[in-house]
DNA sequence: CTTGCCCTTGACGTCAACGTCAAGTCCTAG
DNA sequence: CTAGGACTTGACGTTGACGTCAAGGGCAAG
């Protein structure tokens, strides 16, 4: 398939995968007249990348962390790298909910407005909160 | 306390500290000869946009989420944003928990190396991740 | 008074992950 | 054979959260 076809397949654009190769993470061949061709697979390794995009990896640690899961062995520096990674994220996500949290007060505050009951106090009810999941 | 101080206390450059009060995010008293002037409770709050800006939030959010969580009052135009925010929000923390659990499957690739049981089907482990927390 | 550090606004630089032309080439349908 | 869509490389534009000078003002110590 050529580049065209395979954005379509992936839901990207065609210059984000020109760009992914241009960062060495993707590969393609090249018909004579420098056409790219993918194979079918090439979609998931997109996806793949993509979701790596998501979750605020840059494409530096992606270059590296790709070989390795493909090899499917991680060296120890590496591995380094992807805990501190990983800490980093789950920080992310804990101020994401912290955040998410508190504006569920709020919402409630404004969808019950009998101010008594909530004495605005949104750090207790989040503490409350984060007690019992 | 001036510029300089609350940089220190907070953990941010006197930039940052200007370019938040450039998009709204924090506020300022000057001294007759147009030098800022904060009061102690400004490094926490510094400290609480820095926690928003880790968590991948942008200041167009932010400035519009400030004044909502410390006002504890919601109008019901601002109650339809917090809600569209609280879903963006609630979207972002799933799409790290996944990227952290895509890592978790790496590193135990990494730390147990038994190359047989897992054949790189990242995929098919975190499915199955996700099907029993 | 002057040295020296802190402060001011203004303006340009940076980096990542692309978007967006531009100008030319390739390929397929009719 | 030709029209028009898909493709090529090249290069400049964008956005956000600052970094980094630049040119000058303010102020306490010696």
């Amino acid at each position: 398939m050529r580049i065209g076809e395979l954005a379509d397949k992936a839901g990207v654009s065609t210059r984000a995968l020109r760009y992914y190769e241009e960062q060495g993470l993707l590969r393609s061949q090249r018909t004579s007249s420098s056409q790219r061709v993918y194979e079918e697979s090439a979609a998931d390794r997109v996806r793949l990348i993509q979701e790596l995009y998501q979750a605020g990896l840059g494409s530096r640690l992606i270059v590296t962390l790709l070989p390795a899961i493909d090899a499917g062995e991680v060296g120890p520096e590496l591995l380094t790298r992807l805990l501190d990674e990983r800490a980093q994220i789950e920080a992310k996500a804990a101020v994401l909910q912290d955040a998410g949290r508190r504006l569920d007060m709020l919402i409630r505050l404004a969808t019950h407005p009998d101010g008594q009951s909530c004495p605005s106090s949104l750090d207790q009810a989040v503490a409350q909160d984060s007690v019992s999941p």
